[in-house]
DNA sequence: ATATTGGACTTTACACTGTCAAGAAAAAGA
DNA sequence: TCTTTTTCTTGACAGTGTAAAGTCCAATAT
């Protein structure tokens, strides 16, 4: 990337430019990877410029959050679309979508789950946290909401979705791809007594 | 501590002495608090020693590792034994001392599943790590094999408490404690389908 | 049109990190 | 006692985040 070609001080929108150079180390280089001073120098700016568009390495991490939630969420909302019309089904294609992002953009997962140098409190990264959350409540929310109490649902099917996403990620079981996905994670989601019998 | 007083090299296991101040630093700043120059310095050595009796930070914390899946065993046994005869309340039991672990020793925990700067193979942490998880193998195995395969019980289980674990650890779910641990897990955890009715 | 103000960076510097190379010092062996 | 090996120290280097000061540009005010 030439360095400020028209003279002005950068193409204008320098934060975006960070946040896309973020995107990108991350999945190249892993969480581990991602540098104040690499983004800085994949957009062509000084190793200081981030500091003021945002709060630190911990600030910069946030505004990738907000990023990765985004996605995230769309890969929930399509594997909710993929799946059949049957509500446990449907919880089930939600969780396809969680264990794509988990496999397939695994850097931008660690980003999430993994709480070091972020913000604590940062509006915008928990409004896309919650909005990606949102979707499995609603999942879980149209399985018969009176039977049981929807946030038992709702911490039941996370925990064993991210249980098992973190299981992948150490190697205990073998993540699968394309049609060969989640064979594994066929036998072990019908364990959850979803529906109201034997409730 | 005193810095050799005795003109020695050292008390004589330094290695041991390391460790030690590694896990006191990871009670006491928690993972991303864990430096080589820390250690030595609260073992009373130059920043450089360890260099000698580890692989870099890597191997210093593969070492710390081994102490800390040593204690995650013991509360996942001793978790089995505060619990009732019942097969499934010994997994149960199991998975409070897994939630015990995680929530009183959040820092180990991390030290463990997140693996930033560790030894991809170490023969030693592996053996800590395969014979804690061996008790979670173990408690599952006591419960009707032949009507499942007991790897999927085993994944069931372990990602159920560690997703759990992770949702007390992001905030999601309070951690309980004492008494009034587990009342939320307690709603939980019956949601698998254990026993043998309805495979 | 000129001056001023403020934003967007850069430069410089500092403390801290892990790692490496060379050397000293103690321990062990011959 | 002499040699060798292990243990640890010293010093240096590259990389990290961060803070302060300075530079340059754009917009605004006068």
């Amino acid at each position: 990337m030439i360095r400020k070609p028209d003279g002005k001080q950068h193409h204008g929108n320098l934060k975006e430019a960070l946040v896309l150079a973020g995107l990108q180390i991350l999945e190249e280089d892993g969480l581990a990877g991602l540098t104040l001073r690499k983004c800085a120098a994949r957009a062509g700016v000084s190793h200081a410029a981030p500091a003021h568009h945002f709060d630190g390495i911990a600030g910069l991490k946030s505004a990738i959050s907000v990023r990765a939630y985004e996605l995230f969420e769309d890969l929930m909302r399509q594997g909710i679309e993929n799946a059949g019309p049957d509500k446990v089904d449907q919880i089930k294609g939600m969780c396809t979508g969680y264990l794509k992002f988990a496999t397939e953009h695994a850097p931008l997962f660690n980003l999430i789950f993994v709480h070091r140098d972020t913000l604590p409190n940062d509006p915008d990264r928990e409004r896309a946290a919650l909005s990606a959350r949102q979707v499995l409540i609603d999942a879980c929310a149209a399985l018969s909401p009176e039977a049981r109490r929807l946030d038992i649902t709702e911490i039941a099917v996370w925990s064993l979705v991210h249980g098992y996403a973190k299981l992948i990620e150490i190697g205990r079981v073998e993540p699968g791809s394309g049609d060969a996905r989640d064979v594994l994670f066929d036998e072990v989601f019908p364990m959850l007594l979803l529906d109201d019998r034997n409730v």
